[in-house]
DNA sequence: GACTACTGTGGGAGCGCTCCCATACCTGGG
DNA sequence: CCCAGGTATGGGAGCGCTCCCACAGTAGTC
């Protein structure tokens, strides 16, 4: 009837030819300890011989659970942030789920209706549980998905104090090492072009900064503070103004690369050197920050290793929302890292 | 026993709630045209009353299709090529198979042990079928698939005259636009930085090359053709190797953007100067080559369109591996465009 | 008026597993 | 020697769908 899976050995198959029952087979496929030395070797030699593999579909449906996960990515992120953000993360999600046998789907959200779609696949139970990339702060998905009764990761949080496990990179220790190091320099005029401030990791980066600055008995200063969206045209035009109020600033810390390049264009049409008039501090480590010219001295997050965190993290509250009572909300804050180029 | 998905309704409910049979509720469901419009809607109520979402693993089950696609991204690729590239392919896939109520499954390959699971769950009949990126010449894979009676699409080809379906981007096209733009802008000791030379594409845009001379009346010159693989340490090192025996080179076409940046490097710490002494054309359009300075004119591949078509294509073919017969092999050749920016 | 030809509908039979109860066999203690 | 308390195993009963056959009803045909 259908071409295609004609000939695939079922469970019954492999019982058979072991000359065992439907259970037994079941058992050592699933690594019971109650099985039989022999037994398990000879269902192991019936499975080879046949070349048996479970069928997917046949297993979810009888045991409720899919061993597969999605990872939520909203496009319009994925165009704000540099984009090997979500190749990274990727990677390590993916890397974590393979060594636990377990299927990533991929789902970028572009517009409203693909939004509820997304929320009728998790109905129909195409996954164990979700992993959330870079959520706003008004985010209501995060939410939903638990009234689905899925366990959830999220990628960075919404508020400071996030009720939903997730992994986060240290942004507030990224802004103190940025400033703590351009102070070493020997900087004293020091600004910084910010995220969207509705996003806690803008807000974090920000705080981190000011933080630098007053442990670095520096004065706070508004007007060195200007807000960028994550975006090239967002850096240039908050460079812009920045130049505008304090021409006599020494140092920027933009709150990511991708934004720091766009402050770099304008300091060069401004004529001012990096970094001898002007010392420059991106965060991400991305490839634009080695090919700057030059080169940029960023705050590495470790992306992928975030991304590992967050699958391994899902996986244990699948495992336990199926098992154990749940506990207090999980979180993990990775630390960042300097890495010193030459725009310092 | 499983705590999630307790209370949801089935076809069953659906169908009492509704006053009718379970076969009328799934061919309301379907979209089967053999129900009376008075029925239908009844059907659509009930639907809608009790929330209904039809369990994918039942349906999997029962027709053995799982309305999901793969996705494979061979790792080591991922790192060589300039990353956003498998974001835009990402993205095209995406925003097609959603259109097509797919779920895109993605997995990225590191290992001969990931290999050897993929093909596991590919036999696992949890796909209808497999989206390949990047393949190099002897890659089994594709046809490893065909053998298990997926349908598959390539993005990119092995060979020339590639056997298995493809979605590529006109590359001896790209090829020859960068030198035939070289030459109008007065240069004729072009060089060129090829990829790894065992790939389809850095062949391809290699004749592109070649080709373009030819047209320009420009004699080949093999000391003016350099091979690096797609990084930019490669593309540092081939450039370093063309200074060497051909000072006198006016011009560069490299291979990808990320190699461009390389060579851009090694001509900086030489001395010449971009564009006056050296012209230099990329591929790719990234990221990278807009933030380069100055600015790098590159040859765009339209890759989201390319994700979009062979996602588009796969799903043609899962539908004629159902119904119809086959026919031949299809194929899709996408055209480039040459982006001009300060670089040349 | 009986026959064929639809259209619309109900529901049995499975898809290939997991779960779990029942059974069979094997210990060792009283 | 009997019985409790293991351990190993078989196989029935679903999981929630789709497929398809059967059948009722309504026309249209000679």
């Amino acid at each position: 009837m259908n071409g295609r899976q004609s000939g695939r050995p079922t469970l019954e198959q492999v019982a058979a030819r072991a000359g065992v029952g439907r259970g037994t087979v079941s058992r050592v496929i699933n690594g019971s300890p109650r099985v039989s030395e022999q037994t398990r070797t000879a269902v192991a030699r019936a499975v080879a011989e046949l070349g048996y593999v479970p069928n997917q579909a046949a297993r979810a449906l009888a045991g409720s659970r899919t061993d597969a996960v999605a990872l939520v990515i909203p496009e319009t992120e994925a165009r704000l942030f540099a984009e090997p953000y979500f190749l990274d993360i990727i990677r390590g999600v993916s890397a974590e789920l393979a060594a636990a046998d377990k299927q990533l789907l991929l789902t970028l959200i572009r517009s409203e209706q693909e939004r509820q779609r997304f929320e009728q696949y998790l109905a129909a139970q195409r996954v164990d549980g979700v992993l959330l990339a870079s959520v706003h702060g008004d985010d209501p998905l995060p939410d939903r998905v638990r009234e689905l009764g899925l366990p959830v990761v999220l990628n960075g949080r919404r508020v400071e104090a996030e009720r939903v496990p997730y992994v986060d990179s240290d942004n507030i220790g990224a802004g103190r090492a940025a400033v703590a190091h351009l102070v070493g320099r020997g900087r004293s005029r020091i600004a910084t072009v910010t995220g969207p401030l509705d996003m806690y990791v803008a807000r974090a980066r920000l705080g981190g900064y000011r933080a630098g600055l007053t442990e670095a008995g520096l004065p706070p200063d508004e007007g060195l503070v200007s807000a960028g969206d994550f975006t090239e045209e967002g850096g240039r035009r908050a460079m812009r103004r920045l130049l505008d109020r304090r021409p006599d600033l020494d140092a920027v810390f933009a709150a990511s690369d991708v934004m720091a390049a766009g402050a770099r264009s304008v300091l060069r049409e401004a004529g001012r050197r990096v970094p001898e008039d002007v010392a420059l501090v991106g965060v991400d480590d991305s490839t634009v920050a080695r090919l700057m010219d030059p080169p940029l001295t960023s705050v590495r997050q470790p992306i992928e290793e975030m991304g590992r965190t967050m699958a391994r993290m899902l996986i244990q509250e699948i495992h336990e929302s199926t098992e154990t009572a749940p506990e207090e909300p999980r979180r993990h804050v990775l630390p960042t890292e300097l890495v010193v180029r030459d725009s310092s």
